[in-house]
DNA sequence: GGTTTTGTAAGGTTTTTACCTGATTGACCG
DNA sequence: CGGTCAATCAGGTAAAAACCTTACAAAACC
């Protein structure tokens, strides 16, 4: 018999394309879902094999439907899909029970590849991410910490703001080099690499305004 | 003779199923680009009758592949595919000479529909997308004028995606220096004086997703 | 009570930015 | 035809950012 797959992304014509694949390699989409809430409603009433979430998702995203969904259909096993290839989404994800994350920018066969993995019992992980994975246990144990302290976030704040490190340092009264050192750390936790980055990840958490 | 048709779309596994969707439905995907530099090339070598072109891309996104297109294949077509219903963004589109505008939101018969009208020399706008254009028409909402050239617009895209100046130069071909005046007058246009203001611009203008 | 995290700070190196002046070519505009 | 502007490139300088290592006291966490 077929594995039973849920698919859930909030762009149906993702979906329906996604569905046309993976009917094609032999799997039966039992259901679709546009959002977090519904993927979980239909792991419930469906039990299917596995769930395939995209991350981003309206209402919950497909880390929260990960756990709702653990919770309400055991038996289902997760393989998110995503775009995103920051340690931070990774971690927090296999935190979260994920067997499988696969980038959308790789083929489709890397997924097809991740569903007969996962729902053999074992794991999958685009190949680039494998690295970050091995790289935050190497370096870090398991501590992944997108949660970034106050002063992190207070730092991180006026350098998207377009402060320079000596402008923060002043409006903060610390040093120079302290600043850089948050500056530092913020980069480190977040796994990105320049300013550019950093303001697109401080928008994407609200903490400025684009 | 099928209808020939260039997919670009930054995501492999999107372009995939797109593709699987489309062929099924009798049209001829002739080329995949993941950018809008690979997206304009292939134009140029296949002269298909309709590019489909996502609007979020890394070096180009789909406004700039689509006048580039106009440019070296005048009977291309394009339709845009994106999940933005933003007045801003499909103004702009409707301003680079785009016929279609389609929302990955929807269907995909969306799409399949979008491609026969245009490529009959008709338009088609999803129906979200058409009361936005009525509405801005009526009210006269104008995308405001920042006078930033094509060229301007591009390095700004690739510096708010976190390329150095190096690599800018080097992705167009140009010289450090050249990329870097670019770089200087956009600042200067825009009286602004940070990347991360750039940063934060772009992303206002929809060069760049945060 | 011991461990970890946080906030602080300093040393140094290499790369990148920001700003300056100046110049050439080609295209478009009136 | 002359003027403006876009796009190209060069040289130089000073500031800033990015990366490295190291360190220590206080707060927070078991």
């Amino acid at each position: 018999m077929p594995i039973r797959i849920l698919l859930a992304d909030d762009h149906q014509m993702v979906r329906q394309g996604l569905k046309a694949l993976l009917e094609h390699e032999g799997f039966k989409v039992v259901g679709e879902a546009s959002d977090g809430h519904q993927a979980t409603r239909l792991a419930q009433e469906l039990t299917p094999d596995i769930a395939v979430l995209d991350l981003a998702m309206p209402l919950m995203n497909g880390i929260g439907a990960a756990k709702a969904i653990s919770q309400v259909s055991s038996s289902t096993k997760v393989v998110v899909l995503t775009m995103h290839t920051e340690a931070q989404y990774v971690l927090e994800a296999l935190r979260a029970g994920i067997r499988g994350y696969v980038l959308k920018s790789r083929a489709a066969a890397e997924l097809v590849q991740a569903i007969r993995e996962v729902s053999r019992g074992s794991t999958f992980l685009s190949s680039d991410i494998s690295d970050t994975v091995v790289d935050a246990y190497l370096n870090k144990v398991d501590i992944p910490n997108d949660s970034l302290s106050p002063r992190e976030l207070q730092v991180l704040q006026l350098v998207a703001e377009g402060k320079t490190t000596k402008e923060v340092a002043s409006l903060l009264n610390i040093s120079v080099k302290t600043a850089e050192s948050h500056r530092t750390r913020i980069m480190e936790k977040l796994d990105l690499h320049e300013t550019a980055s950093l303001v697109r990840y401080a928008i994407r958490r609200g903490l400025v305004q684009p």
